[in-house]
DNA sequence: TTGTATGCGTTATCAT
DNA sequence: ATGATAACGCATACAA
């Protein structure tokens, strides 16, 4: 924090008082064109810039939102934090960045953190917590997927609608047996509704189902090449699979050691429709997650809470497939 | 900012002043065990914690440190930013999160925004302004990639190692017509370095070579697909291509749609080792650059600097070749 | 139209 | 060992 003209400075060298200067910067009220321009030039040659800390500690507004992720190393998150930051940057607030790496004591840390800084809300895309300890946090607050309580606004994709599309593709492409990673099913998340649909439509047609839980640390990419190497030994015959984007570069890459050819061999379907599905050989089809939509989703309500407007609770946005290459 | 208790209030259930919990707060001077409990239980009670907006204000420091990146989508920025995050965090400092979409208004802007939030310093890896912009900002700064002034220190990775590394592997490999992809050469950034020792190698081997310019959008990928398809149409006969690791994976798509085996009629060499490139099938050898290492190093030279301590400017991290499946 | 004085929550300097 | 008070930079009642 460099020394740096504060509006008392402006104001004497301007001639008036910081009172003037204020309703200058906060164009409250009317002055005359001279003290305007008096101002303005005194602004200029001091190189004066006002200084958000002590306006946010009277204002009792920080305009600071916190964004907890597990991790932006991971495309998902990096997209969706791309895209919550442009929209709270258009209305005027910044983003305070913290990474959980899925870990309870940093996430807990991170929230005591982000409620000393005062900042205005949090968006929460980080669940390692019971549901309890989010409650009494006496702050705006928004989850990504996952619902905390009765009156905290969440938003999700609508993931039994994808759950049931990529199934329901995989089935009609002609599988016969299915596999399905799943993250924890202990936690509650929304994401688990993919695997009840898939249960479901599997069931339904009568086709075998693998369901395998893969650990919480989404950041960590190599548990899933030993994942996925041993869900192909225990069941060769597996000819189609239903997976996160990331985790379908995962059964590419063993499909290709085994020799097995996508999408004539196994057909894969994934869940997110980041950039890098397109970016695969073959393109991965998959279930198109409206992740910029969401963001602004996430910020809208958050700020309409903090604003103390009403909200809506559920927020459940549309996915569609992405029909591509394999399958 | 909801409604906190603040200093007074546990003073009072304390039956001291803010003086002595201050006091307690900061574990200057001694107190009695008696107020010490007093003042614990009182803070407990409340459930208390310490204004950092008010404090930064005395203090004149923030402990923010503003990040401007491109943007947190591509994946190695995504990296990058979960590194430096995790290294400031454990040092005590927050990180401001600005993407500034390779927007130069954006950038401007994020720089004033970041100096009226008083952060305690910039780390920028976002290069769309003219290296004067960036002077008599009056704050400590770290940039990657990017030299801006004989005294701000940057980060960046040995690229002239890097692209010498990668055009000698393609060159042994027998490669005998390599195209290399080069962002934007006037903007006088470290990658560039790369496609010196691209073309000096190439050169010394008596190789044909090919200079793509791709355009600034680094979040656009869409751009690239074009770019690839059109080099393979001018240059039907390119036998080896070094390139980022994203243009990897679109060089590799272009290679599929053209029936050209990667790595039997084109070899490919990325460059910068993020997640992905191990995910690619097949797998991409490419060019490692240290990203959690220099995150570490930029954070270590801006707090540096920001305690006044002297720096080193010039800090160029190895790299290595690892050698992969698509080479 | 512009100025004076007070408070936002905290810390530090002086007292006691 | 603890208390009173003046900053930190700004914005607003209230005066003038």
């Amino acid at each position: 924090m460099a020394h740096t003209p504060k509006i008392n400075d402006v104001a004497a060298r301007a001639g008036v008082t910081v009172t003037t200067v204020s309703r200058f910067l906060n164009k409250r009220g009317y002055m005359s064109e001279a003290t305007r321009k008096n101002i303005e030039r005194a602004m200029e040659e001091l190189g004066y810039v006002p200084n958000e800390i002590a306006r946010s500690l009277y204002r009792q507004k920080s305009n600071i939102i916190g964004l907890i992720i597990p991790t932006a190393s991971h495309p998902f998150f990096g997209e969706m934090t791309s895209s919550i930051e442009k929209y709270a940057y258009e209305a005027g607030y910044r983003i305070l960045l913290c990474n959980s790496r899925m870990d309870k004591d940093k996430e807990r840390g991170y929230i005591e953190m982000l409620r000393r800084n005062k900042v205005d809300g949090i968006i929460m895309a980080s669940h390692t917590l019971e549901v309890d300890e989010y409650r009494n946090l006496g702050m705006s607050i928004v989850t990504m997927d996952r619902k905390i309580g009765d009156n905290i606004p969440y938003v999700t994709s609508d993931n039994y609608r994808g759950g049931y599309l990529a199934t329901r593709h995989l089935l009609d492409r002609g599988c016969r047996k299915l596999a399905y990673f799943s993250g924890n099913l202990s936690l509650d998340l929304f994401p688990n509704k993919r695997c009840e649909a898939f249960l479901a439509e599997t069931k339904a047609a009568g086709v075998e189902s693998i369901v395998i839980q893969t650990g919480l640390d989404v950041f960590d990419f190599s548990q899933y090449k030993t994942i996925v190497n041993e869900l192909f030994e225990k069941h060769p015959d597996v000819d189609g699979a239903f997976v996160s984007d990331i985790e379908a570069a995962h059964v590419f890459q063993a499909c290709a050691r085994l020799g097995k050819r996508v999408p004539q061999d196994v057909k894969v379907v994934g869940y997110d429709d980041i950039s890098i599905a397109s970016l695969l050989v073959p393109c991965l089809t998959t279930v198109h997650q409206p992740i910029d939509e969401m963001a602004k989703k996430a910020v809208d309500i958050l700020l309409a809470e903090i604003a103390g407007a009403p909200v809506q609770i559920a927020n459940v946005m549309p996915v569609s497939l992405v029909e591509r290459e394999s399958t």
